[in-house]
DNA sequence: CTGTTAGCGCTTTCAT
DNA sequence: ATGAAAGCGCTAACAG
């Protein structure tokens, strides 16, 4: 049956050290070993010292998987999102892997690539794996998996979506604050005749950002909010979508609701001959990467999002930690404006 | 010592279903069972059915970490870089999280955050995971960490840096050429005043540019290629060097070895009152998120950077597959000028 | 075709 | 202070 000596035998060629070779090199038994490693109190001096030797000698390396089988437990947590490539999660990621180190846990990166059948694919092999939590950044509405994966016992945090916390924790932005926040900024600025270019309102951060600049505008009753919704929120539609924006009647400031739109409005108004911020300001939404280098460094709405990913693994840690003590939380960051060129402090 | 009913007893309440609560409910042994799931042929259909019955009632998921233990193999390999919020490190991330979802191995992200105490600790991580395999970009130049994971068992690809064959299979970018492309581009326009705005010589990446580029202007004896080096490869550096490209005798074009650099020129260049392309052409490196947002939407050069990390987790796995059969290979991609409009086709 | 059984590498009583 | 032995959940001989 064994492919060589055995457990007892001599130290197999190819293969790491097992405890078992330490113990046999040392001269004790598996459990002193085991003890060394984990009950330091409890071992003499001496033999410890036997021990460590014969672990250095035989560069020996626990075996992670056998100690959680036997413990029954796992240490690590899967990372759900939809394109690790996309700077958003990139940086989410980035909060998610500092916090699993932090805290001895291991991170599986889950990539769902946008396609729902892989991201439930990576929610069934998070349950195979007995990973004790996973960090989802749900690319649907639908709850019904998480629920499963819950009921699988891995433990669960949202990401992104603002979860009734009667489910399970979650963290997300305020994306009404985000859109007042910028909307008040530009009628600080004195503008009153106001664009907005924002995505489709069926996706829930467009439809909250316009709500918070609606609120905005609400507080100024000279002050006037144009909308202009595109399909894609790229630069390509922030071209075009400044075109209709150009005429008689033209306002005097625009808010895009993603970087990539807010370039491409200014793109298309510095291409028209206007200046920016002189005769439109502009500001955009997310402060990812290419905020900065535009062609008017761009101001507009950060969001916490290595937080996000840090606080969303630390909320579902504490649920392991804590198990039925554990409430569920909803934890929502606030985003800050972020001041520069294109729309600056002062008139 | 058992907690409560043991392997044989009735089913624990809250832990998920074993192999031996299904092989219980089918009333079936648990060898059946695990037929079922790993040699379907063996098992007559009606106890198939009834073993499938069973599974679906449990919602019976194997215990992967059970299973690699006894069959002796892992699945899971390790991806270690310096920062998944980098663009860069994002996108490579992305093309191995893919191809390790493509083959059926569960990736490991290791986030080193530039540190090499971490790094090291992340590989230490690997080992007592019994990580299949790592996909490496190593911080420093040290090889020797990264041979003890090997004598360890873990299987490596290096990326990013050109590595002796002997060692372990590696990927990478061939950044001479790419340096040559860049300025082959600005010759064929027409310019002959060139401007290389480079970080420190003592990084690979750069070294090898500026190779490229002294490449490129050997073959024009008439053309001529001046350096300018910066010490942190940021648009802030960018600006300033080209504050000393406009006086007397300016050049007519400028390379910057990486975006951010080669956007700051630009930003500067404009504030200076010249136009871009027209006064001065621009061609930048990398083509990452941000260079078609630019001030001029930026030519520069593309890096297959997607499949720098899919090649690297794929020459691994045939690495674990071939075992001894395998050949180590230094895979060395060509990069792509992508022309835009701050140095178009024609001059 | 199905069941019995011996471990994978480790931790942990319980006895010494 | 140390050791013997029983499994964690699963697979794979081997026997029936």
């Amino acid at each position: 049956m064994h492919e060589d000596g055995g457990p007892a035998g001599r130290r197999r060629s190819g293969a790491p050290a097992r405890l078992a070779d330490v113990a046999l090199a040392a001269g004790v038994s598996t459990a002193t070993v085991s003890n060394v490693l984990n009950w330091p109190g409890k071992v003499g001096p001496a033999t410890t010292e036997r021990v460590r030797q014969a672990m250095a000698a035989l560069d020996y390396v626990p075996h992670e998987g056998a100690v959680r089988l036997r413990r029954g437990s796992s240490r690590s947590i899967g990372l759900v999102l939809p394109d690790v490539a996309n700077a958003f999660y990139a940086r989410m990621a980035r909060g998610a892997a500092d916090a699993a180190f932090d805290h001895h846990y291991t991170l599986i990166l889950c990539d769902s690539a946008d396609d729902a059948e892989r991201e439930e694919g990576y929610l069934a092999m998070l349950a195979e794996q007995r990973a004790a939590g996973a960090v989802v950044a749900p690319l649907g509405a639908g709850t019904a998996r998480l629920l499963r994966l819950r009921r699988r016992g891995v433990r669960l945090a949202v990401v992104d979506r603002a979860e009734p916390t009667t489910q399970s924790c979650s963290v997300s932005v305020d994306d009404v604050r985000g859109g007042r926040l910028a909307v008040e900024h530009l009628l600080a600025l004195g503008h009153r005749n106001i664009a907005l270019v924002n995505g489709a309102l069926s996706i829930r951060q467009c439809a909250d950002r316009y709500e918070g600049a609606l609120q905005a505008v609400a507080c100024r009753p000279d002050a006037r909010l144009r909308q202009v919704n595109v399909a894609t929120m790229d630069a390509e539609s922030g071209r075009s979508a400044a075109s209709g924006l150009t005429g008689a009647d033209a306002p005097t400031a625009v808010f895009g609701t993603n970087d990539q739109l807010a370039i491409g409005v200014t793109q298309a108004l510095l291409g028209a001959g206007l200046r920016v911020p002189d005769d439109v300001a502009v500001v955009g939404y997310g402060d990812l990467e290419i905020a900065p280098y535009g062609p008017v460094p761009l101001t507009t709405v950060a969001q916490p999002v290595y937080e996000l990913g840090r606080t969303a693994v630390e909320l579902m840690l504490d649920e392991i930690d804590q198990g039925d003590r554990h409430e569920h939380r909803s934890r929502v960051f606030a985003p800050e404006l972020v001041v520069r060129q294109s729309a600056p402090r002062v008139s």
